[in-house]
DNA sequence: TCTTGGTGAGTGAGCACTTACTTACCATGA
DNA sequence: TCATGGTAAGTAAGTGCTCACTCACCAAGA
């Protein structure tokens, strides 16, 4: 008698997600990489709580403990998760076999400027970098160092071809590089008003780069691209 | 003189600064100030504790709480005290008076390079932006700011002089202040070692950039700066 | 029936901040 | 010269609250 009424009472709000269905521990990690990942990624691992966590996938804060034992286990997992070897690379790469420099940059420019594109990501990044996690340099190193290293190898071959400039091609790829994220930067983390439009800065920092580096410019008679 | 002796006898453990002296309002908020600083810049807003800050700063945690009512307060002089104009602008600008391009490019990479050099305020700065503190863009907007807008219109005069192509002069300062933040970025905040001295990364920057910036590059005899 | 997804109600630790009190300094008048 | 009292610098020991994490228990389904 009293067991009843103690169950019934106690069943309040039983499986918040969604309705009744129980979810396997692979969808509920799922779910919870996704919630946490959004909040680690405003607030930083320290200022986000677990409670909050449990409250944006919908489940009890107990829950987050089955599956992931420590909070910082969980924010390896989306590190983990999160690093994902660039599609971008392959199309980079056709480009790069045809020496189309202007094609290649271009590529990699939009693709790392495009506004909004998991911005998530660049503050996980920026966050870990600075929060000094463990799992950081991981992080960089499988998810941007890649893009450095292509880069360079790129640059290296052009200036074999007697395209280029003899520069150091590492670092003129983090010139590229550092030009683009430094954009994104503003714009995301520090909010900075962009007054141009995503092409035309995309243009003109490659235009920028590649009349600098390319070894006889023919800027005068050069094809219609330019910025403004 | 035995009056001395008696204090020194009585005073068991008071005023943990050093000996004995008590600080003036003034110099403990500038000490507090310091070793907040370097904590909050180690390990964000969140990450650092008051008790940390008093400790370091060698008082009690209630001492704190007597000079800046919160820990939000304490770090938002912090902030303000941070914002310094910088002596460096003068003399870049008498560089840009004498239209000394290489120069005036030089003194901005090799002061913004520079390693170690208040590696503090870069960390301050970053978290301060990810963690969304309201001071933020105040911090931003009267320390580096001032580095786009000033470059920004050197760059529009020279461009105003046929010396520069016509490139949209604020894109264009971004993107040299960005090639450098970046270098110093993963060097500072990823741990990214740099093969390259401080000096040679420097000048293939400028060189980078304003080969690609002059409009009619004399790149075959041009004086003998080169990079590496 | 027993594994597994799920919960409510904790737990001690640590947090920002307070309180009640002590001690040093220094200007003033005798 | 020196007692003296007002004030500001300083503290030990809290306060309530929130944190990451635990535990005992429950229900769905193969």
């Amino acid at each position: 008698m009293s067991e009843h009424l103690l169950t019934m009472k106690k069943r309040t709000r039983q499986t918040t997600n969604g309705n009744g269905q129980r979810a396997s521990a692979r969808d509920r990690q799922a779910s919870l990489i996704v919630a946490a990942a959004s909040l680690f990624a405003a607030k930083g691992f320290n200022g986000t709580t677990t409670r909050e966590i449990a409250k944006a996938a919908g489940v009890s804060e107990a829950l987050v403990f089955k599956h992931f034992p420590t909070k910082r286990t969980l924010y390896a997992a989306i590190l983990e998760e999160k690093v994902t070897v660039n599609e971008l690379l392959e199309a980079v790469e056709a480009a790069a076999k045809k020496h189309d420099d202007h094609r290649v940059f271009t590529m990699i420019a939009s693709y790392r400027i495009r506004p909004g594109v998991d911005s998530t990501l660049l503050r996980l990044l920026l966050f870990s970098a600075l929060e000094r996690h463990e799992l950081s340099e991981m992080f960089f190193g499988k998810h941007h160092k890649v893009f450095y290293d292509h880069l360079a190898a790129y640059i290296r071959t052009r200036i074999e071809d007697g395209a280029f400039r003899p520069i150091d091609p590492l670092l003129a790829a983090r010139a590229f590089i550092g030009m683009v994220v430094h954009h994104r930067l503003l714009h995301e983390i520090f909010r900075v008003p962009m007054h141009q439009s995503h092409e035309d800065t995309v243009a003109t920092y490659v235009d920028l780069f590649l009349t600098g580096l390319i070894k006889k410019p023919t800027s005068r008679k050069s094809p219609g691209r330019r910025a403004r």
